[in-house]
DNA sequence: AGGAAGCGTATTGCATACAATCCCGGTCGA
DNA sequence: TCGACCGGGATTGTATGCAATACGCTTCCT
């Protein structure tokens, strides 16, 4: 529920709330990869100054959301393919480890809940709302919620974003960033006690997610090859002194 | 190689100095947890304004080797037991596919390499250093850049400079983090090209620095416990009426 | 004596001011 | 026409100032 605008925030909130409103914007994508940050525009925009900027911007630049160049200010962070894999590398190792600490550890009301989320996931997926990309990538993180592990939880929701980050440049558009039988399936192995059968679950969910998103697009990077059927159909071939990048 | 003190650093340079001495100084131990670090002081020392000083404590903040109270300041971190338990089992987790990416695919020269670290730490250790507990930590360090992963390098990063924190709370006094021959046989498993050893190898590890420190003084928190002995030389038995908390 | 209230100081939270840097436009010369 | 040079404006980097809060000490009352 939010507050009363004008009752004064607590000491320090104040910046808290600015870092998740961008944060909220960046996953949304209401603010694309690559879009310029001015302190100023911000500050003034949620009525705070620009000290209060920067800190928001300092926190989103170390979980990698933002990039932040020495005089030159803050963008939304244009993640690399290489920066892409690993976050999905890394995001794979946690959610192994969370399969692990969660098998046939939740209680019926915490199932009834992730179910619920799931049934939510659906709608939004159904009416191909935005909201969609966050509501899947919520799902991890109340996954980690649950194990009661706050560093755990912290990581999954940093690698998350990033990874829906990612999905934003590297995804087709609006492609939901789970399957949503992927997690019923995944809760079904949970509830039944399978570690093994989770884990080996969430890999495969993870790996497809990152191979539907970036190794489609790994080709597209290469602009050559994304060029090769327009140049076809206008009868032009490469210059045969020039070779493409190695 | 350190720089000439009066050689202006490059812009943003500066708080990630003060970041990094602040850093260093908790994880040696010369900053000692519950210390109280206030901005003046801090700026003072290091001839920089308390807005630098800010900067590199909000990180520092985040990474959880310092607390931060509002309008109270901020202190270094005195983690809980229960923040010790999941350091250690985020640890054990990324370590484990840590090892999964090592495993038979390091080259002759990172392999020497690791060797050269592992006697550093060993002189440091029989001269009984502090500066021990930074170099074993460093191993894991060296091991996850070597990934080529720098997402995982962070997060390793973090969660070991947190482990050294925690250790200088609840393990032995100067009790080295990791114990060589483990170091040596998990280098050897990796070379052998056996992931599966190697991860086996680096859980055990983990669990033994876990279990030696942190289990260790479980007993010694419970006041009831740890006085017991004394009370006994004394004479003295507990009240009826009152019990121990559950 | 013990505790509550009041006050002074130290420290933080935040905004703002100033200096440094960079980007972008134009201008000039080749 | 193109590239090099060079202000002007915008934006960031850092220091500092002011208000707000918390802590410790004294004082006073019971």
């Amino acid at each position: 529920m939010p507050r009363h605008a004008d009752a004064p925030l607590p000491a320090g909130a104040r910046a808290q709330a600015v870092y998740r409103a961008l944060r909220g914007a960046i996953i949304e994508q209401a603010l694309r990869a690559g879009t310029k940050l001015p302190e100023d525009a911000i500050g003034e925009r949620f009525g705070v100054s620009r000290t209060l900027v920067r800190e928001a911007l300092t926190r989103l630049a170390i979980e990698g959301l933002v990039e932040i160049v020495p005089n030159r200010g803050a963008t939304v962070a244009l993640p690399t393919l290489e920066e892409a894999r690993d976050a999905f590398e890394v995001r794979r190792g946690l959610e192994r480890l969370m399969m692990e600490l969660l098998a046939g550890r939740l209680s019926p009301e915490q199932c009834a809940n992730l179910r619920d989320h799931i049934a939510l996931e659906d709608e939004a997926r159904a009416r191909g709302g935005p909201e969609s990309i966050r509501l899947a990538g919520e799902f991890h993180l109340l996954l980690a919620q649950m194990t009661g592990n706050a560093l755990l939880e912290r990581y999954i929701d940093e690698v998350s974003s990033r990874c829906a980050l990612i999905l934003s440049v590297y995804g087709r558009p609006h492609s939901p960033e789970c399957a949503i039988s992927e997690h019923s399936q995944i809760l079904a192995a949970l509830e039944n006690d399978d570690a093994d059968r989770a884990a080996a679950l969430m890999d495969a969910h993870l790996q497809a997610v990152a191979e539907r998103a970036v190794l489609a697009s790994a080709q597209a990077a290469d602009i050559h090859t994304l060029l090769a059927p327009f140049a076809a159909s206008e009868g032009l071939a490469p210059a045969p002194g020039r070779k493409p990048r190695p």
